[in-house]
DNA sequence: TAGGTTACAATGCGAATGCATTGTAACTCT
DNA sequence: AGAGTTACAATGCATTCGCATTGTAACCTA
């Protein structure tokens, strides 16, 4: 066995490049030299670890929603007990909104391949299961809050955060704003 | 005086084109020698009717937006007298959901630009308009409807219509889904 | 220490891009 | 009818793209 480099930890270093020049530029910016030159490498490098750009995208996308999932498994785990569904509620979604610098790269991120995902079959697909993972969590939480019709809440709260979060970031409102709207609506579901 | 061609209608004819190209492969395949395929003219012809790529773009935004408020203006008129600002409210969001071909096809030019506003201040500026005169109409309707917190609601309904369009558009639901989870909402208003 | 494998760097290539330039009909007005 | 303007079409150019190829140093194993 030859030289030896830790494969994951230079992948996620490439791909935070990426999703600078992603956040900075737009999806349409992200090419194989960018991301090398915004990592501060040679764009063979960057050829190295990943095979072609669809891969290197796809692993930008699963990078981040792994990420934001970390994330709310330990906003979940840091809950005072006893916890109740609906305080659950709050905390997942509350960690998709741009609140601060972190989660705003991961959710323009986000927001990007989402706007994406209807002419991008593969991304199309990985959100979508990512979307029913979303979906599935919410309605046990609202069914177990005795929520009317969990499973429409469940939906209109997936889209609610996703429009806050847009609107967020295109510059409609203040990140406050959009987290006083959210709260105020898991309020009414009470 | 020489040669005269309707300026307008050509542009609207090689905006239709765009807009075919960015619903089908995406924003970032927008260009010059595209458009003018898809509209089957010439790339001089389109260089002949916008100075750039940036005004061509911005024009397709623009025809976007006109286009949409057309048709909300249409759908206020058609409405029975007398007239409930709830309704109005209805009628005015339904018309920028992706519930037929037509507004599937506005609907995702406008979930394209919005993703790209963050990163085009040009588009953000337009949008952030436009935004506010939605939000301002419909702060008119809600103080006359006597919801709780007009602003706040405008916000969210603002929110929940982008974030349904965005779901509906990348496959996540059905249109009637996201139709029945607004119409829930705007009976929880009264 | 020799051989083989890994980790890059450098370069080249065909395709596509925005835009500028040039050419040429067609039409209007005087 | 001539002149001038408009409406395109065609082409060229520099740049950027993804990807393939090639070269070379570093390192591990036998």
């Amino acid at each position: 066995m030859p030289r030896r480099t830790d494969h994951q930890q230079r992948r996620r270093g490439l791909v935070e490049a990426l999703w600078r020049v992603l956040t900075v530029q737009g999806l349409e910016a992200v090419s194989l030299r960018q991301v090398a030159a915004e990592a501060g490498v040679s764009m063979g490098m960057v050829q190295h670890y990943f095979a072609d750009k669809a891969e290197m995208v796809m692993f930008a996308l699963d990078s981040m929603t792994e990420q934001v999932g970390r994330r709310m498994a330990d906003a979940l785990a840091a809950l005072p007990e006893p916890v109740e569904p609906l305080h659950r509620v709050r905390v997942v979604l509350e960690q998709t909104l741009p609140l601060d610098p972190r989660r705003r790269l991961e959710a323009q991120v986000a927001a990007t391949f989402l706007a994406r995902a209807p002419v991008d079959a593969r991304i199309a697909e990985y959100l979508r299961a990512a979307y029913a993972e979303g979906h599935a969590y919410l309605l046990e939480q609202l069914r177990e809050a005795d929520v009317d019709e969990p499973a429409r809440a469940a939906a209109l709260l997936l889209a609610l955060t996703d429009g806050l979060t847009t609107h967020t970031l295109a510059g409609h409102h203040e990140p406050a704003q959009a987290l006083a709207v959210l709260h105020d609506e898991l309020d009414r579901l009470r």
